[in-house]
DNA sequence: TGTACATCAGTGAACGCGCGTTCACTGATGTAC
DNA sequence: TGTACATCAGTGAACGCGCGTTCACTGATGTAC
């Protein structure tokens, strides 16, 4: 049985935090950041607007602090998808990157919606980090790449240019998962076809990667 | 030389209202449609707010306006795209289609952005829109693809997702271009880092499709 | 061609509303003795 | 353990501002005769 100690205040106040930070990422999943108010995500919160300073300087900060937390699910999906495995077929590593792309976006659903608005309609600092973090997740994909019999004998430049073409495959996989998503009476067939799509277009890609020569 | 005959009052009006939609695209490059304002758009025009409501019933349906002239932008790239040409060899295809991409995304640029930004933030109802809209383009380029060597043995499934996987990518390196083209020193040569990506992206999608082999 | 009337793009005052932000405050929790 | 004081999350009134929308209007352009 929990015993039931009174909350401390500073316990009080990380609940109110992480309730305006909840607010504000279900408003977002409707609209964009930059069109909720302070006094929406106050009201949601179910605290007076002025009680919002406690906590965040202005809506802005509060949008950094969702990039921030955003990332770190975004971090996490990538350290999952390269955990070392037993499986090192191509098909394994295949369906267990799609597999592991979908559990991760039904897991942080709103950071990735968060995300996946802000990458085209953010404020400019906001698109740049957000491109910043795609990058990475292509200079990651691309050393890993090198280590496959065919790849390892391309020229830079080619695995950065098939690590930027999976990336996107993968990042438009995940954005149809969250419009999916939106209609919850067909999901669970919608998601099955965007999987299997994006299976087959990880295939299509990696048999194009084993027959091309790189021509430096 | 130009007579200088006095404008009619329809002609003034259709200045204006070209005015009007120029000004909307304009502050839509900034920030989504959502945050424009009927007043910002009217203080852009010259006119006084009220005079907004000669030429449209609100901002909404200014905003269907533009989606409209923007997808007689994206159409006209695809024509141009097919248009019949006398080059027929894979290579020739994926320079002409990149070309003609790039051509069409600077000088439609203000469209292009307006799509790119309310593809993931704009309303529903603009969402769906421009979602069916990309699934034409993938549809069309199925059939193209139907009466390539190779793919012409294929299901249909495996033309979708093949022709999903292209778009997808041709989408990606429009944005790309777009966003390239905020940073105007730099752009003619970021202009031609993403062409070249997309076209090895092509190719080695095309070297994909060419050892495929689909199992109904 | 000249006149009398109709049309209608654009004007300007006014409205109520939600916004971000300021300020002095309250009262429960925490701390020092 | 009891008391006196400090801290600070949340309150509530007030502000000036830009918003969309209403309404009666003006005056140049267009039309009918």
């Amino acid at each position: 049985m929990t015993t039931n100690r009174p909350e401390t205040r500073v316990e009080r106040k990380e609940r109110t935090r992480r309730a305006i930070l909840d607010a504000a990422l279900a408003l977002c999943e409707d609209s964009s950041l930059a069109a909720v108010s302070l006094r929406q995500v106050a009201k949601e919160v179910g605290i007076v607007p002025t009680a919002f300073y406690r906590h965040f300087e202005s809506i802005e900060s509060l949008g950094l602090a969702l990039v921030d937390e955003s990332f770190v699910s975004l971090r996490a999906m990538l350290r999952d998808v390269r955990r070392p495995g037993v499986v090192t077929t191509f098909s394994g590593i295949v369906d267990g990157s799609v597999e592991t792309l979908l559990r991760h976006v039904r897991q942080h659903r709103s950071h990735f919606l968060f995300i996946a608005r802000e990458r085209g309609a953010g404020p400019l600092s906001v698109r740049e980090a957000i491109r910043h973090e795609i990058e990475l997740c292509e200079r990651e994909l691309a050393t890993d790449l090198a280590r496959l019999p065919g790849p390892d004998k391309w020229t830079a430049e080619d695995l950065r240019v098939l690590s930027n073409l999976i990336v996107t495959a993968m990042v438009s996989t995940a954005e149809q998962l969250l419009s999916s998503g939106a209609r919850p009476e067909a999901q669970q067939s919608a998601e099955k076809e965007i999987t299997e799509t994006a299976r087959t277009q990880l295939r299509m890609v990696l048999i194009g990667a084993l027959n091309w020569e790189s021509r430096p």
